[in-house]
DNA sequence: ATTGTGGCCTGCCCGC
DNA sequence: TGCGGGCAGGCCACAA
């Protein structure tokens, strides 16, 4: 669950875990290493170094890291799947992540770096959907999605076959929307996701623009994605709440998917 | 390139 | 009380 709202929260966090000097990289989950990065390279990386910047594209928290010589040497990728939580000295800024466990076990920690103060900073994950990466393909991420414009909302989505839905989430052409924020937005802008991406009037466009940028800022100032005003109604058998119509409930770009199809067109 | 499908992972919750 | 199956969502490999 993880989409950009938390993944900010966890960069905000990282603030904290800046300018101090990594003592020991504890790398226990192969698996969790992705694109060829080792526990070997991430020792090597990092022991020794510090980091320098945190900084966030779409879904992914990227950790700069400051070499010898001051010029900076690196950059330690992290991503949440939907069960990674990040803790800086013991404590993160979720207690409660949707579709998450509440509880802490150590067997959940996949990555984890201390700190010569005695500190740390550590990742868990319970359903191992996360990864840890060295030097992460930057390159291949879309647009930010907090923070794009008109045109460029427009040139994501033109041209593009796929329902508009599946569009959206889909982290090449605009990063940073998961699976609440997409239909939590789609149904306050009242568009159908299954329409096709690019079959959108200009008015339709402006609208979905405007209720992106506001779903976004709204659910980050309420805390998460998991509060827009849809999300309780993504149950079975419930209705629209801003119509009563009974919410529609289908599988569109491969996802599960609620939408109202009465105020939805 | 674009789009769709199945699979990965693990914990939880339901029905039997 | 235990067990099996379905489900959650992020993203990747693969197919057409």
């Amino acid at each position: 669950m993880p989409e950009l709202i938390e993944v900010e929260l966890y960069r905000q966090l990282a603030e904290g875990a800046l300018d101090r000097a990594i003592a020991k990289v504890d790398a226990p989950d192969d698996w969790y290493l992705k694109r060829g990065t080792t526990a070997e390279e991430l020792r090597a990386a990092l022991e020794g170094r510090s980091f320098v910047q945190a900084r966030r594209t779409g879904k992914w928290l990227l950790l700069d890291i400051g070499g010898d010589d001051g010029e900076p040497s690196g950059v330690l990728g992290l991503h949440f799947g939907m069960s990674g939580r990040l803790l800086v000295d013991g404590t993160g800024p979720i207690e409660r992540l949707e579709y998450a466990p509440d509880r802490s076990e150590a067997k959940w920690d996949r990555f984890a770096l201390a700190f010569d103060d005695g500190g740390g900073l550590r990742m868990q994950d319970p359903r191992r959907l996360g990864a840890v990466e060295l030097d992460p393909d930057e390159t291949s991420l879309g647009i930010e999605a907090s923070t794009i414009t008109p045109a460029q909302l427009r040139s994501v989505l033109a041209r593009s076959h796929a329902p508009l839905k599946a569009r959206l989430l889909d982290q090449n052409h605009i990063a940073g929307i998961g699976n609440l924020l997409v239909d939590e937005m789609l149904w306050r802008a009242g568009l159908d996701p299954a329409r096709p991406a690019s079959s959108l009037s200009p008015a339709e466009l402006r609208r979905l623009h405007r209720h992106l940028r506001t779903t976004i800022a709204e659910l980050t100032a309420r805390g998460g994605s998991h509060t827009g005003d849809l999300h309780q109604a993504r149950v079975r058998g419930s209705t629209c709440p801003k119509d009563g119509t009974p919410l529609e409930r289908r599988t569109v770009g491969g996802r599960t998917t609620y939408s109202c199809p009465r105020h939805q067109r």
